[in-house]
DNA sequence: TAGATTGTTAATCGATTAACAATC
DNA sequence: TAGATTGTTAATCGATTAACAATC
């Protein structure tokens, strides 16, 4: 094997997966305010993390720097964004109407960085019909076809806790494959289907302990 | 050393401490359904977790099962909430009053789980005096003093990225032990704050990996 | 060249899991 | 009692870090 190819039979730990976002953000940064080259060292210092972890996640997709300067923040982030396959367009499907869900159809950072939602479900027929944001909200019956028909593989749940479980199973059943929800609540999906979640209370809950 | 009694002395890792809420979560749930006892077989089959875990986390804070029988579901819900200090009331400073402010400012989940927003600050002189929601938006200017007079220790931050750092700066100038920014970029603080992410679209392209 | 930084190996560290005595 | 499940120990597994040859 040549030096500085990655093994592309070999499986990538999550944990080295969810740090890339990361890396990306940094980057972004760094090249907003113009920067051009930057090193495992000062990534480490911006976030917190050793030089040699940073160095370790990234050799398992290949050598992207060099030595004695370090790595062009243009195109590593540019291999980041072909490893995350961020480096195109992603279409969600939003299910939930409510407060949540509008705030969630309206944040801007989604569409900003990639990802539109294409469509907003809902089960109250007061809603239905209606204009959320830039979307008319469908009921829940459209909701397989409608992904389906799209090729839609992204999903965000933002329907109260107890709903949360059936609407999973509506959206796997409908071949979603990855799942951002905002519902506190666990879910349970088969192997293959991916699921995230946005809980900021269990973050605040995770800090308190420390607040003696 | 009696048995089920946990060392104060031990220092517990973070990663249990961060399992903690989602745990405490599972068994709100569980309440809410009416169910009285669980195990830690069925606790893991909900969240995906090993049930040798669930009780290894448990015991670094006593014994809260019986053998046999399993978990008092109040009991232990108690028992978390004591340990991660949500027992009470806690209030919180948000910071920024735009779009994603707003919604923050909105979102119910926060007081139903006891966290209080209790003022919200922005540097845009348009803004300031404005009603959003039930608070009166407020200048920066009056951050440290209202959150010192407060006592406040918990703070999020919903400003643009570039704004972020130095939002942080000025909270851990007024004392602020705990932040939750919202703003997608990696702010540094001083060892003994305490800083947690919400990042939606990380996560995101945390799982647009394994779409192939 | 001298200095700096990578990519990689091996060592260390820490977290998870398996197993089981205790006991409800 | 028999069956079930805890709390805990020891073994395993995996992730992080330290160190350094390679080399820009």
């Amino acid at each position: 094997m040549p030096p500085h190819s990655s093994n592309p039979d070999e499986i990538i730990p999550d944990i080295v997966i969810g740090r890339l976002p990361i890396y990306l953000r940094a980057l972004m940064r760094l090249s907003q305010e113009g920067r051009e080259v930057t090193s495992s060292h000062e990534l480490g210092r911006i976030l917190g993390i050793s030089s040699a972890q940073i160095r370790k996640d990234l050799s398992h997709f290949g050598g992207f720097g060099k030595q004695g300067t370090g790595y062009q923040i243009a195109y590593l982030e540019d291999k980041l964004r072909q490893v995350l396959q961020v480096n195109r367009e992603w279409e969600i499907a939003l299910v939930g109407a409510g407060d949540l869900g509008q705030a969630v159809a309206n944040y801007r950072g989604f569409a900003d960085r990639g990802f539109h939602i294409a469509c907003v479900f809902d089960s109250n027929p007061q809603k239905i019909g209606k204009q959320s944001g830039k979307f008319v909200i469908q009921p829940m019956s459209e909701l397989k076809e409608t992904i389906i028909s799209k090729g839609i593989q992204i999903a965000m749940i933002a329907v109260p806790a107890e709903y949360a479980q059936e609407v999973a199973n509506q959206l796997v059943d409908a071949g979603i494959r990855a799942i951002l929800n905002y519902a506190p609540i666990s879910i349970n999906v088969p192997d293959g289907v991916h699921v995230q979640y946005i809980d900021p209370v269990a973050h605040l809950q995770r800090m308190t302990y420390y607040l003696k």
